[in-house]
RNA sequence: GGUCCCGUAGCCAAGUGGCUAAGGCAGCGGACUGCAACUCCGCCAUCGUCGGUUCGAAUCCGAUCGGGACCUCCA
């Protein structure tokens, strides 16, 4: 497995802390709304990340959090007139929701910020005791000053930057980059600490978790590359000040999707929300993976339905190979082994431990699903037809990608049966009927 | 001002020093078929522009044009 690491800027192979077990960590939501379309790429990708880990064998522990106590979750549940608890498991369902809808799983841990509090305090006071962090009248900062190397992951320089050009410089800090790590609250959900009342900084929540959790340098950290500045730099400065590591030792971050020719943000309005998509969310997910994932993704319409149609199409195959051979009462025998699968098997994972190339990937599993079709259109081909349906449910799995599919009934096979001897027999009017029916029940497409 | 990414056929998109530039969609030409759908076979690009390095470049370097991201919450 090769890997490209922002750390590094290089692709990497893959060395995992402790052998056989992949600990990763993703950034999660602020839970305030919705997702759209962007916020699913990281939710698809990583998702992939781990199912491939996992056919190779690994146990991965996969962590993401909800942050469900910020500023925007006050203002949303003023907006809405509900209360910050309230809001953020509605939305906390929502995202789960949307997840699911879009093939991810959603069987990880997945720890709440308010949830965290007292590992959270705890981190905090750990860096003031080590000199990195400062209170200043119920805030806390953390001291960029003190951190030889911040910067290194945005290979930015602190004096370079072009500091208060759009926000105003906060004159309580020492160094204008220095970021919250416990801020004095008077509305909204507030905790005890030893600063007094409030609540803690956003960059402060994934370290603590990790900390907490994991207890040491984890091997993967994920997210969206909007995040690489500042958070996931907050992020490492942090535990570098607190245990002289980098956290992570890979950091994974995914491009944009680009909608109307530029970034789709929730600030600008131009959002189209996952719940709200009204294509199979299948299409969307084959969509995404479509593109490398640190390219940009260029979403349109076009483009969309393309993704729908060739998910019919391969929906199509894997559905008529999964009928012919439930007919055959093949479907639970054992595969032969055929050079030619294995080949598109092999290229298949070789694809995808090259960095997750899931477009190179996709390109052999439409290799295969053209020779499904081929076989599809011979007699006798069901011995090869079992092989190529297995390694397909293979790639499926690993690519997160699903066709929920029954095995026929008595019946079924009945009307399947009588359907072809009425096309032997010539009484179309007979067959069309019989297949409008087998159609309706998903049997014949 | 700093950091960085992208520009491959009508569209989406791999490839990042070397056989005839993957794959998909659309298009075109065939085949299959009771009809239709599906499916199969075949065809379809010299890689934004200019210059350089090299035996050899889409791939490296420089310039140039165009597009985009980050430096502020953001996937």
């Amino acid at each position: 497995m090769r890997i490209f690491n922002t750390l590094t800027h290089q692709i990497e192979p893959f060395k995992p802390v402790h052998p056989g077990t992949v600990n990763m960590y993703v950034c999660g939501p602020t839970v305030y709304n919705y997702i759209h379309i962007g916020n699913a790429r990281p939710v698809i990708f990583f998702d992939v990340v781990r199912r491939t880990f996992e056919y190779l064998g690994y146990t991965v522990n996969f962590v993401s959090n909800f942050t469900d106590v910020d500023d925007k979750i006050i203002t949303r549940a003023k907006e809405l007139e509900t209360d910050e608890i309230t809001l953020t498991q509605r939305f906390i369902k929502a995202f789960l929701d949307d997840a699911e809808r879009l093939g991810s799983s959603t069987k990880y841990m997945a720890p709440k910020a308010t949830e965290y509090m007292q590992p959270i305090i705890h981190y905090i006071e750990q860096l003031i005791e080590k000199g990195h962090a400062y209170e200043v009248e119920g805030d806390v900062y953390f001291d960029v000053k003190k951190s030889d190397d911040y910067g290194l992951l945005s290979n930015r320089q602190i004096d370079e930057q072009e500091l208060g050009a759009r926000i105003a410089i906060n004159d309580k800090k020492r160094h204008p980059l220095d970021f919250t790590l416990w801020k004095k609250t008077e509305e909204g959900l507030k905790f005890d600490s030893p600063w007094g009342q409030g609540r803690p900084g956003w960059h402060t929540e994934c370290a603590a978790m990790i900390d907490d959790i994991f207890g040491e340098k984890i091997d993967i950290h994920g997210g969206g590359v909007d995040l690489v500045f500042p958070h996931h730099e907050n992020e490492i400065a942090q535990a570098h000040a607190l245990h002289h590591h980098h956290l992570a030792n890979i950091w994974m971050h995914n491009g944009h999707l680009q909608i109307n020719d530029g970034k789709m943000s929730k600030s600008e309005g131009d959002v189209i929300l996952v719940k709200d998509l009204t294509v199979d969310p299948m299409g969307f997910r084959l969509l995404t993976l479509g593109t490398y994932y640190r390219a940009p993704l260029m979403f349109n319409d076009e483009a969309l339905n393309t993704y729908t149609n060739e998910w019919e199409r391969i929906k199509r195959t894997y559905s008529q190979a999964f009928y012919a051979l439930d007919l055959m009462e093949m479907l639970d025998g054992e595969a032969k082994n055929y050079p030619e699968i294995e080949t598109f098997h092999d290229q298949f994972i070789e694809a995808m431990t090259d960095d997750f190339n899931t477009a190179n990937a996709l390109s052999h599993l439409y290799g295969l699903v053209k020779l499904l079709n081929q076989k599809l259109r011979e007699d006798n081909a069901y011995d090869i037809l079992l092989a190529a349906f297995n390694n397909l449910k293979i790639m499926f799995s690993i690519l997160g990608l699903r066709v929920p599919l029954k095995r026929l009934s008595k019946a079924d096979r009945n009307m399947y049966h009588a359907w072809k001897d009425a096309r032997r027999n010539r009484d179309f009017e007979r067959a069309d009927q019989l297949r409008e029916k087998l159609t309706e029940r998903g049997i014949l497409h």
